[in-house]
DNA sequence: AATTCACTGCGCAACCTGTACAGTTGAAGC
DNA sequence: GCTTCAACTGTACAGGTTGCGCAGTGAATT
């Protein structure tokens, strides 16, 4: 699916984002035209979906964060739903699910009672029948990839 | 906690990652300068973590994605359970939480069957007592800051 | 009134990007 | 063994961009 080069690239711009395609080609010993093409492939490909600012919600003073699982009412179907809880800007991320529930939310809030409102905006969604919430409390692996890009490096 | 000219930076860039300060400053109607100076601040707040690239495990060939609560032994606490969990490269994200469980993990893996195996790595992790693992069937909703940022400008 | 801070507008040298092209290499197929 | 093809290398050029510094302006603070 990817070969060492792309996931040493991966690894470079993972670790220092602000080098530029020169700067990687010297580090990774190939020409300067071969890093440009591994990327415009590698983005084409979809395997790198952009290189967009990784915004921390904290920061933002989102400092609580939790996952709601939610159960909705089955007519209707998710999409209606899932509409309705992506207007919602606490509403970081949404899944379908198997399991008890039907879906499942990453939402932030500025604080616990914060929190609580949106849950109440939440459940107030139309189709929402049943919400179960956990908040993180800390989290010792935040979202990463690179372990992966290089487990998937093909032999 | 940030202002206007933030959150239309942030959502430029977000939009659009390749246009670099200058082209910044143009469509924002304000000085280069300015655009640069906002960016290191940003930065060393914490509110932007990087400009890295985003991979899509799926575009990998890890096309399943999983959510697994843990529950461990009291004894010896999250850490060493995290470092553990931490050195499976499917694992691609894990929370310490409250409710039910103890642990809330994201994994990923190439089918259903290979996400079995991935689960069995996390049994095995000494410490882990039990598992329970929904499927994220789709993603209607992807992970996002974009609208939060919007609603943390302080009027 | 003085100070501070952020922003503007300018300039400069150095560097990087996009793009192109010819030559080389290695693997696959005939 | 020879051909073919895709990928990589090395090079070149124009144009844009970056990093940096500096003086001036305006608003808010003291």
């Amino acid at each position: 699916m990817i070969d060492d080069l792309d996931a040493r690239l991966i690894g470079l711009l993972t670790e220092e984002p602000r080098i530029g395609v020169l700067e990687c080609s010297r580090r990774l010993g190939v020409a300067r035209g071969t890093v440009q093409a591994r990327l415009d492939r590698l983005q084409e490909r979809g395997v790198i979906r952009g290189f967009g600012p990784d915004v921390d919600p904290a920061a933002l003073g989102y400092q609580v964060a939790a996952f709601v699982t939610l159960e909705i009412r089955q007519a209707g179907g998710h999409d209606p739903v899932a509409d309705r809880l992506a207007a919602i800007p606490e509403v970081i991320e949404v899944h379908t699910i198997t399991g008890g529930g039907d879906m499942l939310c990453r939402i932030v809030g500025r604080s616990n009672q914060d929190l609580q409102r949106v849950i109440d905006q939440i459940v107030d969604v139309e189709g929402v029948q049943r919400t179960s919430t956990v908040i993180a409390l800390a989290t010792p692996v935040r979202q990463r990839t690179l372990p992966l890009v290089r487990a998937a490096v093909r032999p």
